[in-house]
DNA sequence: ACGCCAATTGTCAGCGCTGTCAATTTCTGA
DNA sequence: TCAGAAATTGACAGCGCTGACAATTGGCGT
């Protein structure tokens, strides 16, 4: 049987509630009290026992991280999961992850996840902190939490960097490589980052003296299918792009997908670049040009923010996090002749 | 504040023990009284205090699932834990989630986080299944777990499929390709992964009347990079392999990619395949031949095991699970002129 | 030395539930 | 119909901790 509270005052010669303001980190504890407890803890091994502490103290000790249903291989979900395991290290916060279905009532899910587990706060992982519709519920029901998102609409705690802009320096690199109808694969339908990469493309062709060219763009949905299904589409155009920015590596790994398909070299054919850096997308060849999140570290700092709220709720705040432009060898300079479009004839 | 369970027997005009009664599907209740605690709880919209019901009862509700820190990418954790969510959703019990570092004092960060937490139940992830020490730890302490492991020493509870078979048919489809010479990248040392899909190698090149030879394996770990550095090595031979087996995809992503820095066309100068079906290998180009886990399943079926355990010890077991070759665009025949390696002394 | 205030420490009820065991009701067979 | 067994229900202590608040101690100025 582990040691309670109860045998730690006891060996320490003072009151339990002593005890719990060593354990709590709590103010007006004489140093002398404080280091016979943790002696006698540690002689002990006592461990508080959660579920009483939780109990008593009416908070759960939880975080929960709410997540849209992973597909196959969405690795930053697995990022972020890391960070907020770390950002609970050495607190007495622990993490709880929920995939939500956003497709279904995901409000309704929402409630009855926080109903059953009254977590203490929630770390919401794109795109649900673009979610108005959940938002507004949380802020009605009083939870607190911190959302994982470029420009929450309306979250106040969280971290996110300024995907617009990288989307934009994306573009301009295009640009710079002389290329002049540059694609766009779009991002999913709801999603902010679909909106915020878009805006920076066009920011992009803007500030590299182009024309936005409404055929240049086609949806996609972050997929991998659909990155195929739209690199087809824009190569099959009578004047296609010589370089397609995708709105994030997957749908990237799609378009190269369809360019081999077609029997072009990258890049000398046709340039590609994305959006996340996943693992895979160093490891594609050739290497996957794309713009750099740290989804571990902004997994990390949003948990730890929406920690500092519980303590201190004026503290916390939305962190602007870094990024950077990861130039591999899927992109390069245009080529004087356009032989892409000499291959797809043949083809 | 939220319905108590007194307050739900108080309106089914019941006692807070028959409440009880029901929410723990306890034998012993009468369809009555069945009936009009439902509706009354149903009403009330109540929910059982998770922190109460542990304290209470002296269990957690908690299923850990520990596994080996994740390096970038490794997306089949991230199958596991879904499997995980799953099986726990519609019980009582609640996931966690533990990465270790095997490299350090493992056995001790376990117990550690058992003193801590008291999860009801382990669920442990390749490799750590494998571990001995952990697992004796486990069984002193008496704990319960559930091994992902394709043959654990030592757990009598858990999931796995025949890795060994597996690697073994998939050394069988390079031999009947045409490979003579098929090399191996092997996998990190200690991991049971390593030895079971090594035997199935050496198996499969019997099978087909190859002899061994040593110096077409080599040490690899599993990652990117390790791969790059084996296909290096077995390319360098002066008699290189025709096929590599690695033990995994990433590392037969590291070959393919050293493969085309080489200049090489996959898979006319050279074939290559893997292990584990991750999400990169069908994105690649080719897409890579390899043996499919259907890891969520494992990750679900693992903690089911383990749940059951809970309630009729006797009734879990270890499951064997089927596994799928898939056979993708990076294998193919032989061809009669060894072009590898005029293409290798052309570098 | 004394009063006063701040810092420190302790007391104890009670968080919401389940285990134990006793009480009550219902069923069975003669 | 009734004893006895079986099924159902309830009373209540207590799980291990913290919040509220009361008690005690120590420091300081006069």
């Amino acid at each position: 049987m582990p040691a309670r509270i109860e045998d730690v005052a006891l060996k320490a010669g003072v009151s339990t509630k002593t005890v719990s303001r060593v354990f709590n980190r709590e103010p007006n504890v004489s140093e002398k009290a404080r280091t016979r407890v943790e002696a006698a803890a540690r002689e002990l091994s006592y461990r508080p026992n959660p579920s009483a502490r939780s109990l008593a103290g009416n908070r759960s000790y939880l975080v929960a991280l709410l997540f849209d249903n992973p597909h196959a291989g969405s690795s930053y979900v697995m990022e972020l999961i890391v960070g907020v395991l770390q950002a609970c290290e050495n607190t007495h916060y622990n993490a709880m992850l929920r995939p939500l279905d956003l497709s279904a009532d995901a409000v309704a899910a929402v409630e009855e996840f926080v109903a059953q587990f009254r977590p203490d706060a929630l770390v919401l992982a794109p795109p649900i902190g673009d979610d108005l519709k959940i938002l507004r519920r949380l802020d009605d029901l009083n939870i607190r939490y911190s959302a994982i998102s470029a420009r929450s609409a309306h979250a106040r705690i969280g971290v996110g960097l300024d995907e617009r802009r990288a989307a934009a320096e994306m573009v301009e690199h295009l640009a710079a490589l002389g290329h002049r109808r540059i694609g766009h694969i779009a991002g999913r339908a709801g999603h902010g980052a679909r909106a915020w990469r878009l805006a920076g493309y066009r920011d992009g062709l803007r500030k590299a003296g182009m024309a936005y060219d409404e055929s240049l763009v086609v949806d996609g949905d972050f997929t991998f299918d659909s990155g195929i299904a739209a690199a087809r589409q824009l190569l099959d155009l009578r004047d296609p792009p010589t370089a397609i920015f995708a709105a994030n590596d997957d749908s990237a790994c799609g378009a190269m997908h369809e360019a081999f398909e077609r029997g072009f070299s990258i890049p000398r054919d046709l340039s590609i670049c994305g959006f996340d850096d996943t693992p895979a997308s160093a490891q594609v060849w050739p290497g996957l040009t794309t713009v750099h999140q740290p989804c571990r570290e902004m997994g990390r700092i949003a948990t730890e923010q929406v920690l500092l709220s519980i303590r201190e709720p004026e503290a916390a705040q939305t962190v602007r996090i870094s990024y950077e432009i990861k130039i591999r060898g899927s992109t390069g300079p245009i080529r004087a002749n356009s032989t892409s479009m000499a291959l797809r004839s043949t083809r």
